[in-house]
DNA sequence: GCATATTTGTCCGTATGTATA
DNA sequence: CTATACATACGGACAAATATG
């Protein structure tokens, strides 16, 4: 595991106040995880819990809550007497995150006709965001619709909590697309798929929808392995 | 919130010491979900933290942080400035969980041609030490036997991470199965079906197989919502 | 409605064990 | 092997919220 020293965003975190009274882990687990979203804590970084305690103006204790709450997302890995890193997501685990998107996104895309109107729309607003930043130029919000996409396929289902399951795979798989330099290379390939998957959707064709999410997954996984294997 | 200010089953946690070092709160967190597993610890009681880190031999701060891990599990509740309580799954959350079990379990039965045969034998075993437990009128034995075929059906997908939720959705399911007074009226009726799946799937008719397994979980959850409702 | 006791929320200082230089 | 740095866990403290009479 590398280490490294460098703690140059403490200063990010520190920059607004914490108030006082509750929930005062969950808002540093927050904090942090936006950090690792965002590519700020990359992965295999070590977290001092004094140097950050001290920055956030916490204790350690609460400090260790919020880690906890990250240790269980995945997002960060706990050695024993060693300390918690920033996840690295290897081959295995991108592979065992894509098998559990495979079972979870198609069985939920089937719901389609079952499906609440507002789930349905959910759907189509997260291609028209994609397609909207495709025209500009901007490939992060691209990135970003095409979260939101995946994300609305699982809330088709109908459940909360494989919602929630949705968000915390797609979360660890963020770690990973850390070694995908360009944004671009990555996701320019994908909102097609989308909207092609949207089309067969909105005609019913639902079985073919899925097969074409098949087809996604099928590439977005190779695609990512490669690169993962390639260092 | 009903609390209950009996604190009987502290005996039966503080039975054997803990050991010094490594991951306490894991264990401590261990002891508390198999109390509640057994039935032990009833949904509704609340937790009280002195009185449990007494027992236990442990310090609070210990104590809370085994208690973080059981409410991210959804085992307990934490409301604010109250305390911690065992979870009391009502209509709503039962109803969210077979939805997700639906999407997942049914997303990896379809693999079953696909996983290794080891998996495959999984699904076998947990069927036979069910009829073996029914021929001894051991109805305990049945319902365990209920939760490792739902088990042996998801690691078909040969994903840890949705083998992992699904026994997370079971575990929250086990609390709600308090209501159900007697064992054996709950699962004689689906040890046939586990039967019926798998002699489907060793047919190969892997669709018809899918097809029994929505007819479990729609019987499974209506059963369950009628008791809940008629409270 | 009020006063008191209990419980929780938050934090500190410290002793101990462990890994790394 | 020693020294240093760090994580682990404990006990105690105090404020704030809640429950009880």
């Amino acid at each position: 595991m590398t280490t490294a020293p460098s703690h140059d965003w403490l200063g990010s975190l520190a920059d607004d106040r914490l108030s006082q009274d509750r929930a005062r882990a969950e808002r540093v687990a927050d904090k942090l995880r936006d950090r690792m979203l965002d590519g700020e804590l990359t992965p295999g970084l070590q977290l001092n819990e004094k140097a950050i305690s001290d920055a956030l103006g916490i204790s350690r204790n609460t400090l260790r809550e919020a880690f906890r709450l990250l240790t269980h997302e995945r997002l960060l890995v706990h050695e024993h007497s060693r300390g918690v890193f920033v996840c690295e997501p290897g081959v295995d685990e991108v592979s065992d995150i894509y098998a559990a998107r495979r079972v979870i996104e198609c069985g939920a895309i089937r719901r389609w006709t079952d499906a609440t109107e507002e789930a349905r729309q959910g759907v189509r607003d997260a291609v028209a965001f994609g397609v909207r930043g495709a025209a500009m130029d901007n490939w992060l919000d691209v990135g970003t619709s095409n979260i939101r996409f995946h994300r609305a396929i699982t809330a088709l289902a109908g459940s909360l909590r494989l919602n929630e399951e949705v968000q915390r795979l797609l979360a660890e798989l963020r770690l990973a697309f850390y070694v995908m330099g360009n944004p671009r290379e990555f996701y320019q390939d994908y909102l097609p798929m989308n909207r092609a998957i949207l089309a067969l959707l909105d005609a019913d064709a639902v079985a073919e929808a899925e097969q074409e999410l098949l087809r996604y997954f099928d590439r977005a996984e190779s695609h990512l392995v490669t690169r993962l294997s390639g260092r």
